[in-house]
DNA sequence: AACTATTTATAAGA
DNA sequence: TTCTTATAAATAGTT
């Protein structure tokens, strides 16, 4: 339909195919306007040049077209928007809801916020938290005693090395008196003992002293008040 | 284009407006994929008969076509459904990410779950541990504090009642020696110490009481580890 | 569904 | 882009 004829293909030039875009594009578009006016039809129509641009078309909206064509198309296609937009909708206010619950216990937990919460409320957190703090501190001892005893496992290693090189350099005449005395108080299940003496002696009081200050802080401030 | 000239207009003749539906549909999707051909865009169809039924065409898919056409429309339209899905999966995966960080900092504050931290994190919890209780416990004391005092305001006023009863009943002489004593014992800022004092000791051992068989078991659990 | 007179769309050129 | 115009294509009315 014009000055010749054209094969439908792809035109190679790009001020041709420009043109023809524009002028079949409008076409189109007043085509669809008449189909759905003469027969009474809903049509959506959607174009996108080549230069991304977009050009559309529909008799009602393009809203009601495009869920017209979902529901047409599969009742419950895995991309139907309407059902799939309140799912997540949902989904986020459950889990909203969860982080707010859970962030007030947590704030509660951090000492905050305490306003609110009676005695019996107060003394079950006091409780969690000290069981919190013997579990931490539990960890922790643990850890150090592992620390520890890897450490006296390495030490003993060593001295034993240290016995058996000095045995090689003066023979096994003088050995006897002095290894005894260091394999007695370097063996295992002996050595660890005074470790964890230490260890505990120094954790106590370690944790005292951020207790006494509050303790009288607190007195203190009671009695100001 | 044809034996006559129609108006744009709704075809009344039902037979006639099927028939001409059927060719003009036809036309629209020939032009359309032609549009696409020639001009390298990409195009989408969608028409509706008005007995329901579906006919489109999409150059590419109509899943793209729409994606696309949701995207060019408006980044964020307050209808689009494919980017409102987008925006609320976002939410619900930011939502999801926060409640899990929280819930796994709330495990391990309560104690739990504390494998995989170092001393130093053990350390800072247990400092955080000890500044909530802290603050439980001041809280508490507070509490308790306050119903001490108002329990004392309210014996203090029960108590002047009484005088002045006494005094009524049997007149100003002897009222002077008894009522002093009481007066004495029952001022205000006086009397508030004493209770401070037994409610402190109270909450002390009791504190102890909770850490001192702990301790007793960590120290055999070591020592049998 | 086919025919065909006409209208409409549009290719090429300006 | 828009206008012009010759011509291809679409289609209204008919069979």
């Amino acid at each position: 339909m014009g000055r010749g004829k054209i094969a439908i293909r792809r035109i190679d030039n790009a001020t041709s195919r420009q043109v023809t875009f524009s002028k079949r594009r409008n076409g189109l578009l007043k085509k669809a306007k008449e189909l759905a006016i003469l027969c009474d039809a809903e049509v959506g129509v959607m174009i996108f040049s080549s230069t991304e641009k977009l050009y559309d078309f529909a008799s009602t909206s393009m809203r009601s077209v495009i869920e017209r064509y979902n529901k047409a198309k599969e009742e419950n296609q895995p991309g139907n928007p309407t059902s799939e937009i309140k799912f997540w909708k949902r989904e986020a206010a459950v889990l909203r809801q969860q982080l707010q619950n859970l962030q007030e216990n947590h704030r509660q937990m951090m000492g905050e916020e305490l306003t609110g919460l009676n005695i019996k409320d107060l003394q079950n957190l006091e409780s969690q938290l000290e069981m919190s703090l013997r579990g931490v501190r539990m960890k922790k001892d643990q850890i150090l005693m592992d620390e520890i005893q890897e450490l006296t496992r390495q030490g003993n290693l060593i001295h034993q090395e240290n016995v058996e090189l000095y045995k090689k350099v003066y023979g096994t005449r003088d050995v006897n008196g002095t290894s005894k005395e260091l394999f007695v108080t370097n063996g295992q299940s002996i050595e660890e003992d005074p470790h964890v003496a230490v260890h505990l002696q120094l954790s106590q009081p370690q944790q005292q002293n951020y207790e006494t200050p509050t303790r009288a802080t607190k007195l203190g401030r009671l009695q100001l008040h």
